[in-house]
Parts: structure tokens; sequence; C-alpha cells
DNA sequence: CCGACAATAATTGTCGGACAATCCTGCAAT
DNA sequence: ATTGCAGGATTGTCCGACAATTATTGTCGG
């Protein structure tokens, strides 16, 4: 397949990689001029970008003033847990009265093996892609949708920490055990077993931003 | 307060507008030369707010054609509703959990008002802000931002069926006795509430959209 | 009449430049 | 210390242009 993506979205897509991968530096404002000609492409172009990140809240308009990669304090961090507990709950209850597990198995065989590997980026970028499978269960793209805007704001908060690969080993075990849970059909400890695993990442990781 | 919005944000306010009250024809194309010059405003203004409100999932950009108003169909509208009792269970869980409902009262308190006046729009409009005040229960701002996305989509279909004012004395008493057992605390009888009123409302929003 | 194909028109995507409005900074004056 | 002002930087908005793409029309052979 060629390439029929616009230049908007080229733009656009180099700059959530840059923001993930913590090359811009969150607060710091991102000049319209010297994008436009560190990319090689019209000003109005980098507008449109930067726009579209506007809109997915990874970055931040202050009017007249520019953007700037959206900064997140630990009240956001405990905002994005609660909220990922009540989609991927919702989503573990579905699996666990009967929807079909195997996408889920599938994020997690996957995980498996990255937790493996030697890259913790892509660990973690498995590790997300669990949880959102887990909304995914449901059916609803919508739900997906909002459960996807969640993650970019998780990956928000992860490009300004440093990555380390906490026991992953151990998470992939208490990840098996909830699909276990579900098999089985037991609603509620599936559901017990997922909000232990949400507050103790929340405490990981808001223990690495303070530090 | 002197007006402090940009030209972009206010084209974009009447476009949205003109949207919700069903002045666009869904699947029609806006064009961006047309729309400047009605509006008065030169074309990169329009894209921008064009792009706004892509973003926003109430317009569809179809590459090198054009946007067009987002068209739903019947499968759309099942998992609006499917997302809504997810997100708005979750509020109900907490307010039969100790929080303060008060938001919610004034909520339908204004919708009780709305419904005897005789202007069908403010009265689904206050009826979708009690909605929406469920699910500020929880007090997370995310989850308040993805409901206000599925209830954008559900002005998105509403105006595009005849604006009808039904029994909403009925309603009423049925959202006050959702209240009233969340006051009391009664978690399980609060949801199966909600989740009647859901599906009935969902019932009756596809039955328009089909005739 | 119909389908294939070329010519034409309409529209979007991207570019470059321009300028007013706004914001920021430093400095002078009170 | 606060106020006020000049100057520069940056954004917001406008205009015009043109290539790329899509849609429409016209033509031709069957």
């Amino acid at each position: 397949m060629i390439d029929r993506s616009s230049t908007t979205d080229r733009v656009a897509g180099a700059l959530r990689e840059m923001i993930f991968a913590g090359d811009l530096a969150p607060g710091g404002p991102l000049r319209e001029v010297t994008l436009a000609e560190s990319f090689g492409v019209a000003r109005s172009t980098v507008r449109e970008a930067l726009q579209v990140l506007t809109a997915e809240k990874l970055l931040t308009r202050l009017p007249n003033r520019g953007v700037t990669v959206t900064e997140l304090a630990e009240h956001d961090i405990e905002e994005i847990f609660e909220a990922r507990l009540v989609l991927e709950s919702a989503g573990v209850r579905a699996g666990a009265t009967g929807a079909d597990l195997s996408p889920s198995t599938r994020a997690l065989a996957t995980y498996a093996e990255a937790a493996g590997g030697d890259s913790p980026l892509v660990a973690t970028h498995a590790h997300l892609e669990f949880h959102t499978s887990l909304v995914a269960l449901l059916g609803n793209s919508r739900l997906v949708a909002g459960a996807d805007v969640l993650t970019a704001d998780l990956r928000l908060v992860l490009a300004s920490v440093e990555r380390q690969r906490r026991n992953a080993r151990q998470q992939v075990a208490g990840h098996r055990r909830l699909l276990t849970l579900m098999r089985a059909g037991d609603e509620a400890a599936a559901l017990a077993e997922l909000e232990r695993h949400l507050v103790a990442a929340r405490a990981s990781v808001i223990e690495r931003v303070g530090a």
C-alpha cells in the first residue's frame, strides 16, 4: 500500500512520537516557524498538525501564546487511573459473563513476549494494549476510543519518567490470573484483581513522577 | 466579560449550532469557499473550524473530497446508549455510596422546569445535562469529557429527528425516583432504574430515527 | 443506448507572503 | 515599586497561488 496520508497527518504523527518519546520538554513552547523550518513544510501545515494534537489533549494551546506539551499533575494521574478502572471494570464484567476472551488472550501473549525482551518501551506498549483489550471486550468502539484517550494521557505521563521495567514477569502473572478468573466467570474476584493491579500501578507511576 | 474568542472558535461554534439544530443536511458536503464567503472569513479560518468539528466527530473528513455532517446508523445509537450506561452506572454507584447529590438535584430541578416550558429543545438539553451530572458525581473530569462526547453524538442523532416532547412529565418523575434511590443508598435499585430508563430511551430514539 | 475513455471543471491540500493584534521584555519616568 | 511606553517576537487571520485529486462532462466505437 502506497502512502496516502496527508502532510499534516505525517507531521502530527512525527510530533506525537516525539512527545511520547519524551523528546519535547513538557511546558516548553513549540514555535510554529521553527517547526515549519525543521520539517520543511509551510506554517499553515504545522498549525493544522498542532491543532490535531491539541484536540487530542497532548498539546495545550494558550491563546496568542502558542502551544506547549501538556503537563499533568498528580491529580490528573489519579483521574486517569480512576477512569481506567471504570472502563476496564465494565470490560472485565463482560469478559466474566461470556464475552469472547481470545483478543485479550492474544494481547497477553504478546505482552508476555515483550516482557521477556529488552525494550521497556515496547513492553509498556504491549501492557497498555492488553488493558485496552479489556475494554474492547464490550465490543463498543466508543468506549475503546475513550480508553485510547486515557492511554495517550498515560503515555504522556510516562514520557517524562525514566522507563524501567519493574518486575514485568510478575505483572504478566497477575494479568494471567485476571484472565483465568474471567474465564471461570468469577466476576467479583476478577474485578478485585483488576482494581488491585490498577491501584498498584497508580502508586508506582505517582512515585516515579514524584522522584 | 468581553469576547476573547478567536474567529475560528466562533465559526466552529456557529457550525456546531447549525449541526445540532439540523440546519445542515447529514451527508451533504460542506464546501470551504462557500462557508468562507457566507461567514465572511478566509478559507484557512474555515478549514481550522472544520478540523475542530472533525476532531469532535461531528463532521467526517473524506480525503480530497471534503467534510460532511457525520451520519450515525442504528448500530452507533446502540453503542452510544451502552457507553452511557457504563459511565452513568459508575456515577450512580458513587451517588448511592455517599457522593454529594446536590449537583444532580439542581440539574433535575432545571429539567423539571424546562419540561413544563414549551421548548422541546431546551427540555432535551436539560435532560441530557441531568445525565451528565450523574457522571459528574464521580468528580472525574476525564469521564465527564467522555460523557460529553457521547452527548454530542446523541444530539447529532436527535438533530435529524423531529423533536417532540414525549411524556416529559413522566420522565422527570422517573429521574426523581432515581435520585431518591441514590439518596437511600440502594445501589442495586438505582442501577436498575437507570438501565430501565436508558433502554427505553434508546428504543424511543431508534424508533423515531427509523420512522 | 451503453460502456470506455479523454477532456474539462471543481475542490481540496499545501505553499508563501503579508499584516494587525497580542504578548513579552527591558527601560525610562514618576 | 509601580506605571507607562517602545520595540521585538509570535500568533491569528487574510489573501493569492498552484499542484494533486476527484467529479463531471463530452466523445467515440460498438
